[in-house]
DNA sequence: TTGTAAGCGTTATCAA
DNA sequence: TTGATAACGCTTACAA
């Protein structure tokens, strides 16, 4: 391996002055600079990272830790926190929890061992995630898809509103009874879709029927349970809204299987990211969480902060209703 | 931060003595080992990895370089990277390389100067892909989904077989006229299935009509428009074999835009995982590869050679066809 | 403008 | 069995 040392003999300096023309961090005198430049092209050299971080007590190294990489939404994250992060010279570790709170505390540690200077995450949960261990060390963190205490700061999607929008969307089309397929109800992101579903039904002066609001486990499996249990209702909804991408496609296979027909038995509006099967799903409406966006936002707000750490800062992404026509497409803000 | 400084003295013994106990790298008096190790637990301590990198010379963090995160295959294989390397104690750093040469030897680049311990890659290109740097390093490569020189291993399916186990599969479901839309002519892996494809054909005593093998992009709009090509021919196609999970989804809505049905009017088979649309079309057969396994054997693979470098080892995994009933579960390995 | 030297937190060598 | 001490490759006071 070639080092500094190589460097500062072949350009007949210090490894000082290497140090000082490759960081900027001093003025060198311009004949010297440009002997120091020629060396450290002839051997090709590059900076150890891991010696620089060692010194500097930083290590240009982002982690991001993601519920459940195989979830097109927190890939759509992901690729945003990477591209982000590279425009700014940074790297990033990806951990994923796999929804385990115990693998994500281990990842959090090592993280926080190998002197990330930041993180992003998706918490498993907002109550049981223990971000303290970086707190301690000084690690701002940044969280996205659901709030977190003590975090620097945060990156969300309005849920409520943006249930709210698709149960509107919903009742616009003439849905009378709509039901709400929704995640655990120890999980904030769930309960506030649900609670955007009620809300939206209050305002519209509809009745909330407990039946239609099923509290699930945002897996595929629940998705197809609750939907067969909605099915059999004496009263059937004709609506339904699910709010998210893996019970999605336990619905459809289950409204499939009873050759129920979307729109014209029931209409349906999911959550997230679906990329494939949406294409081949022309009647199915979504709402669709820009990814790509929170990811990127979260990255340069993660990077903000540590440049100048100053108080929590809380975004407040929108969220998009892709109808099933392809016509309509509200922010949600807009309503 | 606690540093082993801190832990020597609480310890009443050298910094010498806490790194044998935590090491394990020498006898150290039971006693003293205790106190040592109560210090530890006392004062929560946890040893610095950079430090620990720059001493040793070695890591503990391996790199995950894929061609496209956000295609299922590669999440899969993801996954198992990720699962077995920490199993062993790395961490993973992800690049995502975009399918751009030049995202992929930037990262490749930075991975090197972050003393990565391996490298995982599934290479942009078989021929362009310069891992020159890692390798002049010491640094060991697995390639998986594609072969490239001076790798160390690699772990791939054998695809000639895969394709032509699909292309068998479509000829005894009765098929008279298989096209085959493949991926770019100069991506190794697609001439591989198109060869496989070929070689099937052959082996029936099927002629092979050059309008009906199709080189396309990988891409769902390859997939799309090389499909409608199929179609508007006057001697149709009755099977296809779509050699990836984007084009297929292409492939999926020309057929359904020209109401054509399958498997009555045509019987298809696909690539790779495509976990949601799968569900969704029952009567879509498919060529999986074991994107976990193959991830999982990499990074074991990858690891083992860090311990004892050996010559390079290249494993082939048998990829399975999962019929359009649900039936028939072939390994390629039995054809 | 440049060089010397100390130190980041470990681990490995050598004595004791 | 244990402790000094010198690296690992870089950055940064402080001197010159």
């Amino acid at each position: 391996m070639v080092t500094m040392r190589d460097v500062s003999r072949a350009a007949g300096v210090s490894s000082a002055t290497v140090s000082r023309v490759l960081t900027g961090s001093a003025e060198v005198d311009p004949a010297t600079r440009q002997r120091v430049l020629d060396a450290v092209r002839q051997l090709d050299y590059r900076p150890n990272l891991v010696a620089r971080g060692l010194r500097r007590q930083v290590s240009q190294v982002l982690a991001l830790v993601v519920t459940d990489i195989e979830n097109p939404f927190y890939t759509a994250v992901c690729r945003g926190v990477e591209d982000a992060a590279r425009l700014k010279g940074y790297s990033v570790i990806l951990c994923n929890a796999d929804r385990d709170i115990d693998k994500e505390r281990e990842y959090l540690r090592v993280v926080a061992d190998q002197n990330a200077s930041g993180v992003v995450i998706s918490p498993a949960s907002a109550q049981n995630t223990d971000i303290g261990a970086l707190v301690a060390r000084g690690i701002p963190v940044v969280a996205v898809d659901m709030p977190l205490e003590q975090a620097a700061g945060s990156v969300l999607v309005d849920n409520r509103a943006a249930a709210a929008m698709a149960t509107r969307h919903l009742l616009a089309g003439g849905a009378r009874r709509i039901a709400c397929i929704t995640g655990p109800s120890d999980n904030a992101t769930a309960s506030d879709r649900l609670d955007g579903y009620m809300r939206a039904l209050h305002e519209a002066g509809r009745p909330v029927d407990p039946e239609l609001a099923i509290y699930s486990n945002y897996r595929e499996s629940g998705g197809y349970e609750a939907t067969n249990r909605l099915m059999d209702l004496a009263d059937r909804p004709d609506a339904l809204l699910v709010t998210n991408n893996r019970m999605i496609v336990g619905t459809l296979r289950a409204l499939q299987s009873r050759g129920v027909s979307i729109p014209d038995d029931v209409n349906v509006v999911s959550f997230d990211e679906l990329p494939w099967a949406l294409e081949l799903h022309p009647h199915l409406s979504m709402v669709r969480q820009p990814g790509y966006l929170i990811g990127q936002k979260a990255a340069e707000l993660l990077i903000e902060r540590l440049a100048s750490p100053t108080t929590p800062q809380h975004i407040v992404m929108e969220a998009e209703l892709i109808a099933k026509d392809g016509r309509a497409r509200t922010p949600s803000s807009a309503i």
